[in-house]
DNA sequence: AAAACCTTGTTAAATTATTGACTTTTGAAT
DNA sequence: ATTCAAAAGTCAATAATTTAACAAGGTTTT
């Protein structure tokens, strides 16, 4: 890696966005973009635009802006779209189901290679490109297929646990969608927290705001 | 509300998680913690607790700490957990569903009281206590309800005329899980997005660090 | 009842993040 | 060719956020 180490958290969390919006202007057949214009589109200050770039390299030209499908790709390697790491499902609930059917694994890196449920009733079932597998097979599996990513949908309750049987396997990156914080002291340990409830009371207290301010 | 204005972002957006780990305490039947405590268990520093919760009042007792019961129902109403504010969900494919089934509304100070989608042979169908309705009947059902807050499940191609017809409507909060950013020019909007692809390829960039420094 | 100990609320310092200003380079027009 | 305008890259200044320090006020123990 170049010169990655070092770049501050508000910045990674800006690239998806950037890699969002280069994607749409591509798609319209826009080739190039000035840090101003595409300031406009993204609401933010093209200084910013500017200073988040350059922490990885200098991507555009003076006196002209930036190659739309250049810095698209750019901003991909960056977040590794490319790499196609093996990622499995726990929790085949309503959440894990939509989950599995509604997000572009391929898009972002990854690849959804199992699903696993503790509810017996299920098993075999097929959810996408797949079939649901009894947790009991967690062990068996990642042992032979070492996969590197997990999406947790599952109860708060089982969450800890599973985590540990996870860690104990090799896998240190989650996606988070229990009602369960993963901050616990294993070392070197990724986790992407997605508390829907957190976000629905942050906008609880914008309505709250908004409505009574008047 | 008291001095409620000026409360910065960062600050607003821990409250959720106070009030999500202060719920676990009381279940626990822990009934008082100090800042110093608490920062342990969630992983950020005292200072930031005290200097957090006092945007608000002086909820806590000098030497003693602070009243978990108490604290939790202080963060809950400035948060809006008891306004039932009513809320409608557009869009019914996966997501939209598993939203449905999955999110306890109530607890968040919100109240489902319709689902819209566009697919007409999935209209009257039942989900949650609800039945699907046809999305030409927006106007009719809301002019009759006046819902406060709209949950977009809806593709993003779909996104804009939507959120024009909720506007026009009077709704001025959105719940947005759709691939389009809402931060358009209508004043007075609250946004809340949810960009899972976001989400899932700041993960990746995680992924690729963590697994490339070694 | 007094002393020792905690813990809050609050102020100040340090850190981090964002914005603005400037310099240099490039492309286009004359 | 030369000049002008536009825009990136970079550095400096401002603003925001977090952390640390401390004083005032309770609690508990002796």
């Amino acid at each position: 890696m170049p010169k990655n180490s070092n770049i501050s958290n508000p910045v990674i969390r800006r690239l998806p966005r950037y890699y969002r919006f280069l994607g749409e202007l591509a798609k319209q057949g826009i080739s190039k973009i000035s840090s101003r214009e595409l300031s406009e589109k993204m609401k933010l200050t093209a200084s910013q635009i500017r200073q988040d770039l350059n922490c990885f390299g200098g991507f555009g030209q003076q006196g002209y802006g930036y190659n739309v499908a250049e810095l698209r790709c750019e901003i991909g390697k960056i977040l590794g779209v490319d790499k196609g790491r093996k990622a499995i499902l726990i929790g085949a609930g309503n959440l894990g189901t939509a989950l599995a059917m509604h997000i572009n694994f391929e898009k972002s890196g990854c690849k959804l290679v199992g699903i696993f449920d503790s509810n017996k009733s299920i098993e075999n079932n097929p959810l996408g490109d797949l079939t649901i597998t009894d947790i009991s097979k967690l062990e068996e599996f990642c042992k032979k297929h070492n996969p590197e990513i997990a999406v947790l949908c599952i109860p708060k309750s089982a969450t800890k646990d599973i985590v540990d049987r996870l860690i104990a396997l090799n896998i240190r990156c989650f996606w988070n969608f229990s009602h369960y914080d993963i901050n616990i002291d294993y070392g070197n340990i990724i986790v992407e927290n997605v508390h829907l409830g957190d976000s629905l009371l942050t906008l609880s207290y914008g309505v709250n705001n908004l409505l009574s301010e008047e």
